[in-house]
RNA sequence: CGGGGUGUAGCGUAGCCCGGUAUCGCGCCACAUUUGGGAUGUGGAGGUCGUCAGUUCGAAUCUGGCCACCCCGACCA
């Protein structure tokens, strides 16, 4: 049946892709690398965007917005992160077209050339840092708890939808703070909050850590993450809290003048989430009829389907319907009452299980006479019939059940795929016949894991910050390890 | 960026080897009958064959460039 998604066990990547597409949220565009994010993608991005929003406010931030554009000399001022961005800049060199001369559309005036290159926005720690140093002169000034929603371009080589495309939109934090535990503070902060997102709104289990030298953001000391399984085995990053020392103020020459006297650098942090987390979300929950979404990020988390033959049953159905819709609507659940007679109800059951949409209620004349309605759950995709008296109570009660039940799902599929592994024979054998996360001893170099890298495609996606860590010694070089870190295959 | 593959109506495809402007299904439009798990019938509309150039009387078909997408690698907060 061609209506059918391919299944996740065929080609999981061929399901993600499709699903996607056929789900309405995002699609490939003209250009390449990027992508439309379609309406109902976007619903998904805006609900995640206001929660965070939300989170971000709560700890003290307020929102500003700095230019698209990056002088190429600001990228060159910190040695690493140049090096880091360098390979995946787009960058403009001219301001103007003309005619063509030769008749065919518009070129590039040769005469309108940019004294300086711009290059677009990787992501934004050198403008910002730029502008920080003419805001920051005391320790009056700080701390700066800034973040902007804005969209970043890194010319990646190989795009997929929403995991990596070249442009992305995303939030990225930034701070800046007078002393160097303050910022830590923040950053670890920050880290807790993508933590607290993941888990109670996108009921996606994560583990916090700290990623190894070899991993670490171009420019940080340290690099904070949380780290995500998807259903294939592979690990996912889904947020990033960076603790950037004193680099950028150095670079950038961004000194204060301290309560105790004498001028001192800043210190900062970076953090960031973007619509990457599209893809976590959707690659945890779903099956193969389609997206399964978490109640709280749903953009439709409750559809009425209404089975009627004639305007005298809908008008029933509708006399039912109204008051659930304005008391769920009053709890701050947005229901859709579809009264669309356009498409069989059989059709609609299947598109909203497509879409995701977490509880579904049908009710046809069997239940204005019954005094009862048929509930279907998206997760479980069982139905039953129950009574309509207590209904929104019902739902509301369901809706978190929904929201739990996912978690637990996704948690104990971690679970599940996570192994303690000793020796290097068997973490091979685990990664290939299991895939998941691999706890193991490693010695801290960055030639261990370089090694690891090669012979395996795993990378050390954190030192865990919540699994208890005990001293042992490297699964390949036999030498002292301060505890296991967590291993996997990544997107 | 290297290797492999694909590009024909909104979507999925046949035709390509062996040149003569295009097949089928889904979807779409109209009407009728339908509606509790992707309805049925009848009629109808819709195509620069990815794009640019070349060969030819004639190109979806042969040749070359370019673009996009998919898979594998390299790269990748």
């Amino acid at each position: 049946m061609s209506k059918g998604l391919p299944k996740r066990q065929d080609d999981y990547s061929l399901w993600y892709n499709e699903l996607v597409k056929r789900a309405d949220l995002a699609e490939n565009s003209a250009v390449r690398g990027c992508m439309v994010i379609k309406p109902y993608g976007y619903s998904i991005w805006e609900k995640m965007q206001q929660v965070l929003d939300g989170m971000f406010k709560e700890t003290g931030h307020t929102n500003a917005y700095f230019p698209l554009f990056i002088p190429k000399s600001y990228l060159s001022k910190e040695a690493s992160h140049v090096e880091g961005f360098a390979k995946e800049c787009a960058v403009v060199t001219h301001y103007r077209l003309k005619n063509d001369p030769n008749g065919k559309g518009v070129v590039v005036d040769p005469e309108a050339k940019l004294e300086e290159e711009l290059i677009v926005r990787p992501t934004s720690e050198t403008v910002i840092w730029n502008t920080y140093k003419n805001w920051i002169q005391s320790y009056r000034d700080l701390p700066i708890l800034v973040n902007q929603w804005a969209n970043v371009v890194r010319w990646e080589m190989r795009t997929r939808l929403f995991l990596r495309t070249a442009e992305f939109l995303w939030q990225e934090g930034h701070t800046a703070h007078a002393t160097k535990v303050e910022a830590i503070q923040e950053t670890e902060q920050m880290l807790q909050v993508y933590a607290t997102f993941a888990q109670e709104y996108m009921a996606l289990p994560v583990h916090k850590g700290i990623k190894s030298a070899n991993e670490r953001f171009a420019g940080a000391e340290e690099t904070y993450c949380i780290e995500a399984l998807m259903q294939d085995g592979k690990a996912l990053q889904a947020g990033t809290s960076h603790f950037l020392g004193q680099n950028f103020a150095k670079a950038f020459d961004v000194k204060f003048a301290a309560k105790e006297g004498g001028l001192e650098y800043v210190w900062g942090t970076s953090w960031g989430v973007s619509t990457r987390l599209m893809g976590a979300l959707i690659m945890a929950h779903s099956d193969d009829e389609g997206l399964v979404l978490p109640p709280k990020l749903a953009p439709i988390p409750v559809v009425i389907v209404p089975i009627f033959k004639n305007e005298d049953q809908l008008n029933q159905i509708t006399a039912c319907v109204q008051p659930w819709v304005a008391a769920l609507k009053s709890k701050g659940i947005a229901v859709k009452f579809d009264t669309n007679d356009k498409f069989t109800p059989g059709y609609k059951f299947a598109e909203y299980e497509l879409k995701g949409v977490p509880l579904r209620i049908a009710i046809g004349p069997r239940d204005v006479e019954n005094k009862t309605v048929e509930l279907a759950r998206r997760d479980t995709k069982e139905k039953t019939s129950v009574p309509q008296e207590g209904l929104v109570e019902r739902v509301l009660g369901l809706l978190e059940e929904i929201q739990n039940s996912i978690y637990q799902k996704a948690l104990s599929y971690r679970e599940s795929q996570t192994h303690s592994v000793d020796d290097y024979v068997t973490f091979q054998k685990v990664l290939d016949e299991k895939g998941g996360f691999i706890l193991a001893h490693w010695d801290g170099t960055s030639e261990t894991e370089e090694k690891i890298k090669e012979d395996t495609k795993a990378t050390i996606r954190c030192i865990p910050l919540d699994i208890d860590r005990a001293p042992g010694v490297c699964m390949v070089t036999g030498k002292p390890s301060a505890g296991r870190v967590l291993f996997a295959r990544a997107y």
